[in-house]
RNA sequence: CGCGGGGUAGAGCAGUUGGUAGCUCGUCGGGCUCAUAACCCGGAGGUCAGGAGGUUCAAGUCCCCUCCCCGCAACCA
């Protein structure tokens, strides 16, 4: 009977199309998933969609079809390129399926009959344009944090999950399975930055949208994406607590590891745990959380016109050229990324060069020397000895390497065996030997040469499966051991053809580059657009001209500088989150904009008294300067 | 003093429990001709961020201090 392995990726929210980064992570997951089957596991592997939510409600309403219209049709892209890059699924799950969506009410309606989930008066504030409860501490003279509007004192009913009851043994859970959470790393952000602290009640309905799983006994709210999108990890397995369990729930759960990206650990290390312990099931053996593949030094984004699409690529060097490229390129813990010269050399070194060549010389030789017969191998030498002693190390190395989620390792290992066979022909020159007719030692030598590249294929499959089947046939064999020997002499070898061919530098570079031209970065319609409103709104905004007399950074806050404005009447104090963008002395003796009548605030205990006037966010913010000669303390209207 | 991960040849990275610095790409030189201008060998290139710090017979590897980068959190008026 074979042991069951059960391995998941997240499901990938469906509001666009998915890059290239987004298709690492089932790339990733589809070479453990083959791994795991070649080593004899009975493996499930399941991905799918995320199709809920107030984003693609929006999408929906902006391309004015339905949301289901909507998710049907970015979820079947997703899947065409999930089935694209060869990925090996044995389920994909749409939380928009009759099952999940039924399996997931009667989830929460459990969770809530138990106690766990209990509805509240959520007091506190609120605003509506964004949809956001705010706190105390988050709120600015009733304003809105983001988009600056007034707030609502609320008392909004919502539904929340009683987490902290659970902190504890979830504590205790982690200390006792230290290969709970990988990377280590990933694990301490988790628990110093989460659990150590104390953990929230988490609110788990929403009552600000409707495209959702309803709550059944309070049709107000729908059930946010934690309960909704998390569970679907027992869904797809048909487990529903008002539905007896599935054979494939008892055989599969728990699961044997969630691949996830390194952003949502804090779902699937904290609530989601807690939420199997609250149904009273076993928890995942491990969550493992990859990094981001990043475009040069960018992260990939819309807003910056760099993504890449895994398709796009796959139309220029072939899917497995794919797969192997983001598999080798992507470290264990840091970002990898992506860069068209170095896809091109990849491509002509490690398949065009050490791979294809390999076989295209050793397929030559088999045909030119034993008429395309795989010849019997006769007494073996030291240089034999050794070509099968790093054969076989490569495997164990490459065991240990998959076994522990090293995937960039594990491939640079298998290529390995490539090399180290075109490091056999030239220690034992096989044209030198058929010209010698010495056909014993010939024999040896390309037997031990096509069972080399024979091995190597087999261990190559997990990353570039259809390469893997096309060596395997051009062998004229199926058998996929990994133990050295496993040809039969007298058989004929296939029919031999280029398996990657060498990519000219120049022409690829410019397709890879018309791929993603480098147009400036589409400006999208913003989510954010206000009502119109009255000059009078306006000018209840006190805009005044000033000059910076003073700037220095404040030490414990990595974003914010503190300013001391002149505005000609007057002085004073203003912090400002642009320490990202500006060094302090770029600012002293510029003129700008200050909002001068808003409340003062206190940020990382400095008082600021004002505001700056300043476009964009995060690393790409522009301060509104004004020409030098501006008066100070001048009305802005 | 919020928590954590890093700083190793021009580039990208390995270096398990401490024992003479490795891999891939690039570069220079040589070899071979079965092969996709491929393949093989060799050279150059690193005082392993800094501290003429500590422990040790021995430290990239452990401890301490400083500097820099990154992640998470916080913060973004």
């Amino acid at each position: 009977m074979k042991e069951k392995f059960y391995i998941t990726t997240a499901i990938a929210y469906s509001s666009r199309k998915p890059h290239i980064g987004n298709t690492f992570e089932v790339i990733m997951t589809d070479a453990i998933a083959r791994y795991k089957r070649k080593q004899g596991y009975d493996v499930f592997f399941l991905t799918g969609t995320d199709e809920h939510g107030q984003k693609i409600e929006n999408c929906a309403k902006e391309a004015g079809i339905t949301p289901k219209e909507y998710v049907d049709g970015v979820a079947g892209q997703i899947k065409e390129i999930w089935d694209l890059m060869d990925s090996s699924y044995d389920h994909f799950i749409r939380t928009t399926d009759d099952y999940h969506e039924a399996a997931v009410s009667a989830i929460f309606k459990k969770l809530y009959d138990k106690g766990d989930i209990y509805k509240s008066e959520y007091e506190g504030w609120y605003c509506e344009p964004c949809e956001a409860f705010l706190t105390d501490s988050q709120i600015v003279d009733c304003k809105c944090p983001d988009c600056g509007r007034e707030v609502k004192k609320m008392k909004e009913e919502s539904y929340f999950f009683r987490m902290s009851a659970y902190q504890d043994r979830l504590m205790k859970h982690i200390e006792e399975h230290p290969e709970f959470i990988e990377p280590e790393a990933r694990k301490k952000e988790m628990v110093n930055n989460f659990l150590k602290p104390g953990l929230q009640d988490l609110c788990v309905s929403r009552s600000s949208f409707k495209w959702g799983v309803p709550v059944s006994f309070d049709n107000k709210h729908v059930i946010y994406v934690w309960i909704d999108a998390l569970s679907n990890y027992i869904t797809a397995l048909g487990y529903n607590p008002e539905l007896p369990e599935t054979d494939a729930f008892k055989k599969n759960w728990p699961a044997d590891v969630h691949i996830i990206g390194k952003d949502i650990m804090r779902f699937h290390t904290i609530y989601w745990p807690i939420i199997l312990m609250a149904l009273d099931l076993p928890l995942p053996k491990k969550v493992f959380g990859h990094p981001w593949l990043n475009v040069g030094a960018d992260k990939m984004s819309k807003s910056k016109g760099n993504s890449i699409y895994a398709d796009d690529l796959a139309n220029i060097i072939g899917v497995d050229a794919v797969r192997e490229y983001v598999l080798a390129e992507m470290p264990y813990l840091n970002d990898g990324s992506i860069t068209f010269d170095n896809i091109i050399t990849r491509y002509n070194t490690d398949l065009a060069n050490n791979l294809g060549n390999l076989v295209n010389r050793t397929l030559a030789m088999t045909a030119k020397y034993f008429d395309g017969i795989v010849p019997s191998p006769a007494s073996e030498n030291e240089t034999d000895a050794d070509l099968k002693a790093c054969v076989k190390k490569a495997y164990d190395d490459m065991v240990a390497q998959m076994d522990s989620y090293h995937i960039a390792d594990a491939v640079e290992t298998v290529f390995s065996v490539f090399r180290r066979a075109n490091k056999y022909i030239d220690e034992t020159t096989p044209w030198t030997l058929a010209k010698n007719g010495d056909t014993e030692r010939l024999s040896t030598v390309i037997y031990n040469l096509l069972e080399a590249i024979r091995v190597g294929a087999v261990m190559v499959e997990p990353f570039m499966p259809s390469t893997s089947v096309s060596i395997l046939s051009q062998l004229g064999t199926t058998v996929d051991s990994y133990e050295f020997g496993g040809l039969e002499a007298g058989n004929p070898i296939g029919e031999a053809k280029v398996l990657f061919s060498r990519l000219d530098e120049k022409e690829t570079l410019e397709k890879l580059e018309a791929m993603n031209p480098p147009k400036a970065p589409a400006v999208p319609v913003p989510e954010d657009q206000e009502e119109q409103i009255g000059i009078e709104s306006f000018g209840a905004v006190e805009l005044r001209t000033a000059q910076v007399i003073a700037c220095e950074r404040i030490p414990k806050a990595k974003k914010l500088l503190k300013l001391q404005l002149d505005l000609g009447y007057e002085q004073r104090q203003v912090a400002s989150g642009i320490a990202k963008c500006y060094a302090p002395e770029d600012l002293i003796g510029k003129k700008l904009i200050v909002v001068a009548n808003l409340k003062p605030a206190v940020l990382c205990g400095v008082e600021s008294n004002g505001m700056i006037l300043a476009s964009g966010e995060g690393d790409q913010i522009k301060v509104v300067f004004l020409d030098d000669d501006t008066p100070l303390g001048q009305r802005v209207r």
